[in-house]
DNA sequence: AGACCACTGGACGGATTGTCCAATGGAAAT
DNA sequence: ATTTCCATTGGACAATCCGTCCAGTGGTCT
């Protein structure tokens, strides 16, 4: 059930260069095409890989800040404070998190300025009792999954970070 | 420099079915195949589109334990503390935000007695004066950017929820 | 008017895809 | 030890798509 060597280095060579075809994939690491391709049909099927869409940078869409902001919950309205978020593009995800109905949820704006506007639209709403916002100044390790992948697949992380001469 | 109509469906035709290549992506489109293929070059290049790498479920791969982590580090470990959090693969993304000397991290785990050992080794680092946990219990809105997509290229937002006049 | 740019519709060869197949190998079960 | 099961291999096939040219058209800006 889980992921072997042959689906971790599938999944990275993927990560690294999405264009590689079925058969370019094949040839890189050294197994048939049709393993491949058997690999890749399981891979999505048991739901390891979603899918393949477009990561489209926010930044370059216009809106360069994100905010986390912490939202804590009147009682019983989740449901509705969930739908109000899930109406408003600059959501761009909801968590539900412990604590006494508190929600956490990751936000972009055009700027600063924007960023007030955003946020009055989202607590402006009946049910949010209160709302505290951390603005993103850097993101030192952008979304990833690789390493995690390497783990459960058993392969050696890479020697990245690790100073010493590296490749040689 | 921002994005069009074209540009927007383009980018929800490629979210909803990765699969559709160019040429059916243009049929669907109803624009020539050369255009689509234009387009995508320059929301390539231009960044609005890193690329199309997989997208893999921690869950599926044997952590379905997400948790976001806030740490408050120390003056002047700032970059120590990044590096120490770049090799621990169960840290998926890491942002410096507002505070003092504070980071938010998403950390996942096989389970949460697993949280805890994760959460060790993150806060085991000389820098990291404390660190408070949230743990996720739902994710109501998953990560996504077609709603911010569509509000930056004109398109209207489709009729999910709302049935009649919007926000009113 | 002229220059510029995006889009169109078409063409080309090369490459890849989805889908079959039989044969091989190893591992687990009997 | 023998059988059974399954993943992998290497090959084949037609159909499709890709990257890349091209000339013609329409709209826009100077």
């Amino acid at each position: 059930m889980g992921v072997d060597r042959l689906d971790g280095r599938l999944i990275q060579l993927l990560a690294e260069e999405p264009r590689v075809g079925v058969l370019e994939a094949s040839r890189r690491l050294g197994v048939a095409r049709g393993t491949v391709q058997a690999r890749l049909d399981r891979l999505q099927s048991s739901g390891v890989i979603r899918g393949f869409g477009p990561e489209v940078d926010p930044a370059a869409l216009g809106y360069p800040v994100t905010a986390f902001a912490t939202l804590e919950i009147k009682q019983g309205q989740g449901q509705d404070v969930r739908a109000h978020l899930a109406t408003v593009p600059e959501v761009l995800e909801l968590h539900t998190i412990t604590g006494h109905g508190d929600m956490l949820c990751r936000l972009v704006a055009r700027s600063n300025a924007d960023l007030q506007r955003v946020i009055d639209r989202v607590v402006g709403f009946a049910g949010i009792v209160r709302a505290s916002t951390a603005i993103v100044m850097e993101n030192p390790v952008p979304l990833r999954i690789i390493p995690l992948v390497r783990q459960a697949a058993g392969i050696s992380q890479p020697p990245e970070a690790p100073p010493a001469g590296d490749d040689r």
